[in-house]
DNA sequence: CGGTTGTTTGATAGGCCTCAAAGTCAGTGG
DNA sequence: CCACTGACTTTGAGGCCTATCAAACAACCG
């Protein structure tokens, strides 16, 4: 069930079989999500965490005139809201994308596991790092990329997150996301992705449609985007 | 030495006596920067992190042309980079604003409080949490707010952040930046920051000069930012 | 098959960038 | 005490990237 969970875990470190036995053991719940609907609201007091089993998920927050942020994409293994286990409520709301199913851990059963496993506290405590180390690297693509460098830059991003977890087929993902979502994680408009999308399609880098992105020049997607994946921290090293 | 550093502690959680103690037997060193000076260098093996006793640092991150984005700005008493004890180097430049006094605390105390302090840990995991925070709220800024409103948030969020550590004054506080320091935050062009400055003046929100910012109308300043300080996190309460 | 959601296209506008140069100021040294 | 320097700020003109507004088109769905 968070088989990906973990093989997200074991990219970046070692988890021996006791500490999977614990991780198995923080599942409460499982819950479904429809598409649209908002799974943990901001500014509310939490006492669970969830990890996302399929779907895509987000981290957004807007402005009062309906301006809104995508902050990070969730996919599936990833920890949405594993900050609440320390922040105690957000500062940002976390939303289905797509129809989405989730386990939910409660943060008594977090607090006894990094009682009981000192290193997966540090392996957890990572993870919320890693989350951090994608909103600067989204930081330097809202402040300083442009339009068609921002979003190769995302695509490579997901290539990458999604391989991990074994979605990627050949060079081509599922990503069931709207150009208005796209639009929100880029801090662009609709208009202009959709132009953006067009552009990187003649160019002959990649495709976007029907719900699944087809990459057909890696490296050169790659070089638009000055993608450098060590920001992933993809070593599997003793955290 | 590091009362700054743990009255912002202070400010959102307890800190016993004993813990305090052991967060100050900590410090191994203690060392000075220029301005400009790289603090912590990318992509490197780190076995320490630094605690910013006075100064302003960043964190900054740049594509091979030049353009440059610092995702955080760091103040007195802040850990400028506690996030290298779980990530092992990091993906940004931390580098001195001002001239900068830094403590350097080895990963290995760290290791030893967060085993003796189960407690410590949280407070700590909170801290880059709360960063993680900030990245969100900077990316919202660079993604949905223009130049005025992104300017008045940064101005708003050092307000609370230095008035923690007591290093504001009525309404004003030193900030001994460059305009170009300033763009490199916002995502703007130096020349865009000048124009933007002097509308914020003429408006009468704010003034900054002569390394100072003296804010004239908090309450519209606030306003234009939408700037909602929960995002900072300030309740003081149990981690 | 009408309604709804999402994509595509077109025309126009504006916010911010670029390039360039002048102005200001603190610090340095003769 | 003043020329000199370098760093930073301010101003101006022009242009581009992306936003805005509007409407047509396509795809999905009950």
């Amino acid at each position: 069930m968070i088989e990906r969970h973990l093989m997200k875990l074991r990219a970046r470190d070692e988890v021996d079989a006791e500490e999977e036995e614990a991780i198995r053991g923080t599942v409460a719940e499982v819950r479904e999500y429809r598409s649209r609907e908002v799974i943990v609201r901001s500014h509310r007091a939490l006492e669970t965490s969830n990890i996302l089993l399929s779907g895509v998920a987000c981290r957004q927050k807007d402005l009062s005139d309906g301006r809104r942020q995508i902050t990070e994409l969730h996919v599936d293994g990833d920890y949405t809201d594993l900050h609440s286990f320390t922040l105690k409520s957000l500062d940002h709301e976390v939303m289905a994308l797509t129809d989405c199913t989730l386990a939910v851990i409660p943060h008594e059963r977090l607090q006894e596991i990094t009682r009981r496993f000192p290193h997966l506290t540090r392996v957890y405590w990572f993870a919320t790092n890693l989350d951090a180390a994608i909103h600067r690297e989204w930081a330097l693509s809202l402040g300083r990329r442009n339009a068609a460098e921002r979003m190769a830059h995302l695509f490579c991003e997901l290539h990458v997150r999604l391989g991990l977890v074994g979605l990627v087929d050949g060079e081509s993902y599922a990503l069931a996301l709207t150009q208005n979502d796209l639009a929100e994680c880029l801090g662009l408009t609709s208009v202009h992705v959709n132009r953006t999308l067009m552009q990187l399609r003649e160019d002959g880098l990649l495709e976007f449609r029907g719900g699944r992105v087809t990459i057909h020049d890696l490296p050169r997607l790659r070089a638009l985007a000055e993608f450098d994946e060590s920001y992933l921290y993809l070593e599997r090293r003793r955290r």
